[in-house]
DNA sequence: CCCCAGGGCCATA
DNA sequence: TATGGCCATGGG
């Protein structure tokens, strides 16, 4: 089963698959050179697909049986890859400055990868806090292999992120041989309670409607701070001008194109981003995609 | 052996 | 409110 969505202009597939991969040990999705497979639960319905192109469309194909929620799966992917904006405003933003030009023809049509589900972008943000992304990577496989769900196809298990239900009966005992360190493992399984007893949802957060308003609630949550909270409305929330403050990564781009200090303080920071309001969140983004290699 | 990695909590002053 | 110790492990 098969159906289309068409392509938005200044959207690149090829951009959105490396980001999507970037050589890291991935544990939700499949990458190849054309496209992306997974598994997610919508609605309660458990649907395996896979995202490729064709001419103008972005191709939606349904690998298993249960096709109930196409409208919800065109939505889903539609948010995934940012379809919905329109980038242009931000190219010329980024025209206009000498030393930032060149991120539009080098990374052109890359929209934010999106992390739909709250509390794998909690979950996901806190794995990564202070360390490497590829130990992170390997972190957020294990939690995905010990208490996640798999399904099977073609002799592939593809693998879904566990549910706040079951994070929220652990100890962090049972995280430890894992490698999740004790304090990360206080927070998952905290944020995992939250969700679980319905203090914590997507739904409740967007119903806030002021970005700070929500950024504010997530920062109350222990194990959640500035960097956590706006990285979460970046990739989930989708706000767009959440800046994760104090990110290292941010830093070391700025470094390298500006020639800011290694440790810049916030206020240059925020000056830098003044000028881009709208599209700190997609400025950010990009320049993460700044520390990899170009494609073209 | 060193320092750093897509931070945040907590005690202290 | 600002600062420093600490967490924990892999990578360079």
């Amino acid at each position: 089963m098969e159906f289309n969505i068409e392509k938005p202009k200044n959207f690149s597939f090829r951009e959105c698959l490396f980001f999507l991969d970037r050589d890291y040990d991935e544990s939700l999705y499949v990458v190849d050179e054309t496209a992306v497979t997974r598994a997610i639960n919508l609605n309660g319905h458990l649907m395996l697909f896979k995202v490729s192109e064709k001419g103008g469309n972005l191709v939606i194909t349904i690998l298993n049986k249960s096709a109930g929620e196409i409208d919800a799966l065109k939505k889903y992917v539609a948010s995934w890859f940012d379809l919905q904006t329109d980038l242009e405003p931000y190219y010329q933003l980024l025209r206009k400055d000498p030393d930032l030009a060149f991120l539009v023809d080098r990374f052109h049509g890359l929209r934010i990868i999106g992390i739909e589900d709250l509390f794998e972008a909690l979950c996901w943000s806190i794995l990564g806090q202070q360390i490497n992304l590829k130990f992170a990577y390997r972190l957020k496989r294990r939690l995905v292999e010990h208490f996640g769900t798999t399904l099977q196809h073609n002799n592939t298990p593809y693998l879904l992120f566990p549910t706040p239900d079951r994070i929220a009966s652990l100890s962090v005992d049972q995280l430890k041989p894992l490698q999740i360190s004790t304090r990360k493992s206080e927070y998952i399984i905290g944020v995992a309670q939250l969700m679980a007893e319905g203090k914590l949802s997507k739904k409740d957060l967007l119903a806030l409607i002021e970005p700070e308003a929500m950024i504010e609630e997530l920062i109350k949550i222990r194990g959640i701070g500035q960097w956590t909270a706006n990285y979460v409305g970046m990739k989930c929330l989708k706000l767009p001008n959440s800046i994760p403050h104090g990110d290292v990564g941010l830093y070391h781009a700025l470094h390298q194109i500006k020639g800011f200090d290694k440790r810049p303080e916030k206020a240059t920071i925020e000056a830098f981003f003044q000028p881009f309001d709208q599209w700190k969140a997609y400025l950010t983004h990009y320049l993460w995609r700044s520390l990899y290699k170009s494609l073209i």
